[in-house]
DNA sequence: TGGTTATTGATAATCATTTACACTTGATAA
DNA sequence: TTATCAAGTGTAAATGATTATCAATAACCA
């Protein structure tokens, strides 16, 4: 946890940002959350209870700031919300995400699995990634399960 | 495209909706655009051309319908708004886009590239996919073109 | 025909996000 | 040390997309 914030301290430093109280209650929040997919508002409320002076708008900045250094990925579901989603630790790529159509819940794949997709692309399309989203929709294991002793 | 009509009024019949005038002229929209990826405000100011006397609020929930039935996908490029993408006819999957970083121009692959990613996702995480939402990030050829000759 | 239901257009309400602005902080240099 | 300055912040107002409300209209049916 500290080594994580000391690696983001050196990544705002070097693009001579500081790290602020604010903007350290707002990580933290991120690294104790990293499981969860959480909106600004979630953040913001999980902040409050560190740093209960702390503005809705410093979390939006903070939040912003640290997409543009690539530090959170900002992802949305299609519920009208923004979640924002710390990157794996030395990731290049964002990871993928399997959302349940039935609970909603949100499961992570960290592993890579589109390196042979985007040599494709990169050839067949002369387009050069630097990034991707990937999003399956489907029933996740527990639904299935419901769903079939339901039967 | 009156094919694609008249299969489109099928679908909405077999779900008991009527295609109204303003229904269809908000499809009409769709299919003539169909490489564009357009928001609501935009269909919007197209389907008046047509129906000047149509509502926004109908156009939306026209949309809305459409995308619960399977006729459009709703996506999000991460600028404030949704995105309406008519279904490749008898397509299972949505496709993928091709966003530029640079200058913001989305292509389109139609091909399915992701077949033996789901195979992998429903084998190792009992995960069973029903659609998916795949962008990638990065420079299209037209920017690549004018960075080297840049250089 | 009269009665019922679905659909629409205009408008107001809602909700997430951004902006404006005055205030604080922390660093720097005279 | 004290004046100066830029970066960062909190509050509140503004914005912009989407949704809800409601009275009017159109399609459907007994
Ligand atoms: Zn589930
Ligand atoms: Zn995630
Ligand atoms: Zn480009
Ligand atoms: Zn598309």
């Amino acid at each position: 946890m500290e080594h994580r914030i000391e690696r983001i301290k050196k990544q705002l430093h070097a693009e001579s940002y500081k790290l602020t109280p604010q903007r350290e209650a707002t990580v933290r929040v991120l690294l104790e959350r990293e499981e969860d997919h959480l909106s600004a508002e979630d953040i913001y409320l999980l902040v409050k209870e560190k740093a209960p002076e702390i503005g809705l708008a410093t979390v939006y900045r903070t939040l912003e700031l640290l997409s543009e250094l690539k530090i959170v990925d900002k992802i949305n579901f299609g519920d009208g919300v923004s979640r924002y989603d710390l990157r794996k630790e030395g990731a290049a790529h964002f990871h993928h995400h399997l959302v349940c159509m039935e609970c909603g819940t949100v499961e992570e794949i960290v592993e890579d699995l589109l390196e042979d997709v985007e040599k494709k692309v990169e050839n067949q399309w002369q387009f050069q990634v630097k990034d991707h989203r990937l999003t399956f929709h489907g029933i996740c294991r527990k639904c299935q399960q419901n769903n079939n002793e339901a039967n």
